[in-house]
DNA sequence: TAGATTGTTAATCGATTAACAATC
DNA sequence: TAGATTGTTAATCGATTAACAATC
């Protein structure tokens, strides 16, 4: 599905992109009680054109009322609709590193939906442990849990060389998405959504952002 | 400057963004000793067309040969001084919760020319500890710190709700760049370079992804 | 009704791809 | 020289912006 011809055109990556953007912006909206708002206010605030939030908000569905704007709450309701917001995934963590604890403990994911169930490890140290109240279990223990229980998504917090390894591993067990904080590009089916979260990419592109405003610093 | 009229053409974000990525692809190959590739080849590992391997390259610069193609070292050492990689930067973390330790420990930074030299916390139970041989300070002692030692990176890895306080800080004391993990769009002079990792945004993304595959869930 | 603002079509802009002459 | 492959210009494609008729 998707891009598939089933009557919507195909939306692109970049629009795609900047729904969750919308998303935590109305977010805000409402904690500040504004009830309607326009789509020169809401570029204004996102900065980006009235024309292309209508764009983009069109490519969804009419939200919005000529002579009016947008309702916040129902379009902050009806772009979480989209996101898959709606729905509660349930989550495991593979590594219960500090970057593994560190998504457990981020209380703003469970809020959203998404149910941390439990964690993997391959030290055994670390294995019969809780970590804000979610268990770790030992990897050997995968496939025994994922056929037991339900896990939507995979964050992988390991180490780029076993990635791939345990990604298919968790596509044999039918994982729906994996969130990679690992820097290789996974070889999944494509049945299986991969979100990459690149850290070393991102601090390249910051590097290159000082280098470019002339903040220069020591040759090495 | 950047995009100033220096002579070169301004290059688009979506180019730059892909320059970590021929990097990585570059130096996996020093790894497996390969010495010369073309653009064709280049493009097949990293699944974009040749033609914008050739377009991309040469907004920086003719580092190819006609008939031979692109020397695996040479290139991979010229990007990563588009990159500012040839420089060394020190960084320091603000926020020594798991994602902050997370940063701290992650080997690959200190690698690249990151060097950590101090994380900073508000926990009083924190300071005076270290982290990966790395010391963790009060917060109070911030700006008295970076008077004496030098900063270009700072990362955010505290909760939302201080990040602009603490940002402001920080380009107070001239610090070069953020990196930022919290979900606040950061107003900072444009003399600082900031680079957001939203982690909300990309597990919405990945939420997103799933739903439109037709792994549809729970209702909630 | 008059004013505001959307939804949507058309125009523009920029990025990607194709083509090919230059040259190693 | 012949073959390969770049650098670069031109063509295409897609995304962003502008404009405006529809309508609340």
């Amino acid at each position: 599905m998707g891009d598939t011809d089933d009557g919507k055109k195909k939306i692109s990556e970049a629009a795609i992109r900047r729904l969750p953007r919308y998303y935590r912006f109305l977010t805000e909206l409402q904690g500040r009680n504004i009830e309607r708002i326009s789509s020169k206010e809401l570029s204004r605030g996102m900065e980006i054109t009235a024309s292309q939030v209508r764009q983009d908000l069109n490519h969804f569905g009419g939200f919005g009322q000529q002579g009016y704007g947008y309702n916040v709450d129902y379009l902050q309701n009806e772009i979480g609709k989209i996101l898959g917001l709606n729905q509660t995934y349930t989550m495991i963590i593979i590594g219960a590193g500090n970057l593994g604890r560190a998504i457990c403990n981020h209380q703003n994911f469970n809020r959203r939906g998404f149910h941390i169930a439990a964690l993997f490890d391959i030290n055994r140290e670390m294995t019969g442990k809780q970590i804000n109240a979610t268990p770790v279990y030992s990897m050997d223990y995968l496939e025994e849990y994922l056929q037991e229980n339900r896990a939507d998504i995979a964050a992988l917090c390991i180490p780029s060389a076993h990635a791939q390894e345990v990604a298919v591993r968790l596509c044999a067990c039918k994982i729906k998405g994996l969130w990679n904080f690992s820097s290789v590009e996974l070889d999944v089916p494509k049945t299986v959504q991969v979100e990459n979260v690149r850290l070393t990419e991102s601090l390249m592109t910051l590097s290159f952002a000082i280098k470019e405003a002339g903040g220069d610093l020591d040759e090495r």
